[in-house]
DNA sequence: CCCTGATTCGC
DNA sequence: GCGAATCAGG
């Protein structure tokens, strides 16, 4: 197989939409992820958007010391003229308003963006882009004891990032996601499920339960 | 061990 | 130009 501009064109759209090498590679088909990173490279395209609208590539030391050969030298020019020390203004511009990084069917098709938000003046929440967590029943929905139980397993947790989760590790989240202080359960999972016994007790209950508790 | 992108270098 | 091998990291 080779790149022909159809293909190029697709990894093009897909890297633009936040697609990973792989993910590519399996779309494209016949070629393996490094072949689509390589190809990402030539032509030039790496350094993708990032979310805090940092350059991907900060070092501590940035001597003139380059790379002896010409590399690829795709390095996005600095317009930078002048540095504001003691300066914060507001995140710098975004030109794209970072897609979803869901890597969903080729296929899938958003039909309507509901409305904007609202137009609360001077909050300015922080919501962290990722996956849904999993379900937080309100306090009225959980029995009592199996909230008890979760209580417990939490204090034994094994306090996992999200990097660090498995398919054997409970994925159960703990804490608010915007800050430091959030982790997930880890402990074993039971098994075929994605949550520990105790968190399984809160995320999967009888209809009957939950409808019987519900006001 | 799963995954990610980055880089190198023989082809 | 291409991409496997390798590297570096979450």
């Amino acid at each position: 197989m080779s790149w022909t501009d159809e293909r190029v064109e697709t990894l093009k759209r897909m890297w633009g939409e936040g697609a990973s090498a792989s993910q590519i590679a399996k779309e494209l088909g016949q070629v393996t992820r490094n072949a689509v990173i390589g190809k990402v490279h030539r032509l030039g395209l790496s350094n993708r958007v990032t979310p805090g609208g940092e350059r991907a590539e900060e070092g501590e030391e940035a001597l003139p010391e380059a790379s002896a050969a010409a590399p690829s030298a795709a390095r996005a020019a600095e317009p930078e003229p002048e540095e504001d020390a003691d300066d914060e203004p507001e995140a710098p511009a975004q030109a794209e308003p970072e897609p979803e990084p869901e890597a969903v069917a080729a296929e899938a098709e958003d039909e309507e963006e509901p409305e904007e938000e609202a137009p609360a003046p001077f909050r300015r929440q922080i919501i962290p882009a990722g996956q849904p967590l999993p379900p937080q029943p309100s306090a009225n929905e959980i029995s009592p004891e199996a909230q008890a139980a979760a209580l417990a397993v939490e204090k034994a947790a094994k306090r996992l990032s999200l990097m660090e989760l498995t398919e054997k590790t409970c994925k159960w989240p703990v804490g608010d996601p915007a800050t430091p202080n959030f982790w997930f359960c880890g402990m074993p999972v039971q098994s075929g499920k994605p949550y520990c016994e105790a968190h399984v007790g809160i995320a999967f209950q009888p209809m009957s339960a939950r409808r019987d508790r519900r006001r």
